[in-house]
DNA sequence: TACGCGAGTGAACACTGTTTACCAAGTAGT
DNA sequence: ACTACTTGGTAAACAGTGTTCACTCGCGTA
């Protein structure tokens, strides 16, 4: 029994070093670089045998994305850990900010994880950001300090999906132990949600890509203006 | 010099094939699929004669990218055309909604010229679809019935910024043969731009790489409310 | 002790981008 | 008209890719 534990935890030893050593060739020498000969040479085995582990390439960098988004996730959860929970403001500075730091300190992390056109398999609550994006946020949401629109006031066509996307929040919430009664996470709170990610998303994601219509020589005032707006919309005073 | 005439144009001609093939590839199997050896046995030569019109596959794509972003331009120009110029708000939406509508039906080409990170040299004005929305934005904008916040309203880091911003735009706009008087175009009306593209590219881009927080089953209702909340901000009256 | 299972290997296959040497055709120069 | 040169294309090769197949070797269990 100790010897099956054994081996057991040898497998995933080299798994593990199998998904990290992709990494490290993804960060060094660019996407391109990660390939399964490599791999193999840099943990002294042989292609073939990372089938053992992986049914194909694909499912490896597939892996190594889950990877990538809990490391994320770990970050913006630090972050989140040095801020008192009654400021809410700071704490979703906090994740606007960690979120784009970490894009530009990891940006072939961020281009793999969040460039790559998902099948519509993975917009579901597998999807491995979902669940940062969805915990992280929600939590803070959860203080409810937030000035949303009323359920009436969201759009009428948009009712279904918002519904749907509360629903999946209050489950990811309630599976990470945190309880959040119904009623304070109103329709209104899942549109801001959804609002804030897609400025958050839009704005580090042309920067990181170099999308902007322009050659911006300074993107941080660009950021900082923007989720100033933003936070200034749902009610939130800026820290200075 | 009829001789040279007719052999420039067979070249110009195969080159057209070359990349017409190459997006074909793209749309019908996926990016995976445009392949050197690929394009070749399609148009009935070998691979190497690639090389005598492209210096490599990188800059084969390159090339394709920036006829994707012509035909991408031509549609939104030609959506355009159709509203009469004094409609502005029916100006705006109709780029917004082009946008949206082109990405969606085009969602490989829309991966490949917007999913890939440039390196720092593309994010000039020879940015493929930096001249887009410049020229179609920009066109719109200088009918300048928008409103924009002054100049002293744009937070003082981004002065720098938007300045540049602001030359290359009438830079672009001159070079098309629109004529904007500069103290029409304010530092203003370039952040309102850019807000519109942060929003508008975020929107789109999450849409079509499906990385909604959750499975988002109708995202037209959500683009919709914002590009309607966007119109609101800069004192749009949205059509009904 | 023999069995079986599982990790790992080596060779092969069908690809990929890219380079080199070569070739045929057509233009240009004298 | 007869060279000389450019131009578009080819065949072969090279290094590398993901993937498969047959085959080991070692270890745990019956």
């Amino acid at each position: 029994m100790t010897e099956a534990a054994r081996r057991d935890r040898k497998r995933a030893d080299t798994d593990h070093q199998i998904r990290t050593v992709a990494r490290a060739l993804l960060v060094d020498n660019g996407a391109q670089s990660v390939t399964l000969r490599g791999i193999a040479r840099e943990i002294g085995i042989t292609a073939p045998a990372l089938y053992r582990y992986y049914d194909s390439f694909e499912d490896l960098i597939q892996h190594v994305c889950a990877d990538i988004c809990a490391d994320l996730a770990d970050e913006l959860a630090a972050g989140l850990a040095v801020i008192p929970e009654e400021d809410t403001p700071g704490r979703v500075f906090a994740v606007c900010r960690g979120f784009r730091a970490w894009a530009i300190r990891h940006p072939r992390e961020f281009s793999l994880v969040f460039a790559t056109p998902a099948g519509p398999a993975a917009t579901g609550a597998t999807d491995p950001f979902g669940r940062i994006f969805l915990t992280v946020a929600g939590r803070v949401l959860a203080t409810r300090t937030l000035v949303v629109p009323g359920d009436l006031d969201v759009p009428e066509r948009l009712i279904a999906d918002l519904t749907l996307f509360r629903a999946t929040l209050l489950d990811n919430l309630a599976e990470t132990g945190v309880a959040v009664p119904e009623h304070v996470f109103s329709l209104g709170t899942a549109y801001t949600m959804l609002r804030f990610w897609v400025r958050l998303y839009g704005q580090v994601a042309l920067e990181v890509f170099g999308r902007f219509p322009f050659p911006v020589v300074d993107a941080e005032p660009l950021f900082e203006s923007m989720v100033a707006e933003l936070a200034l919309e749902v009610g939130l005073t800026p820290p200075g």
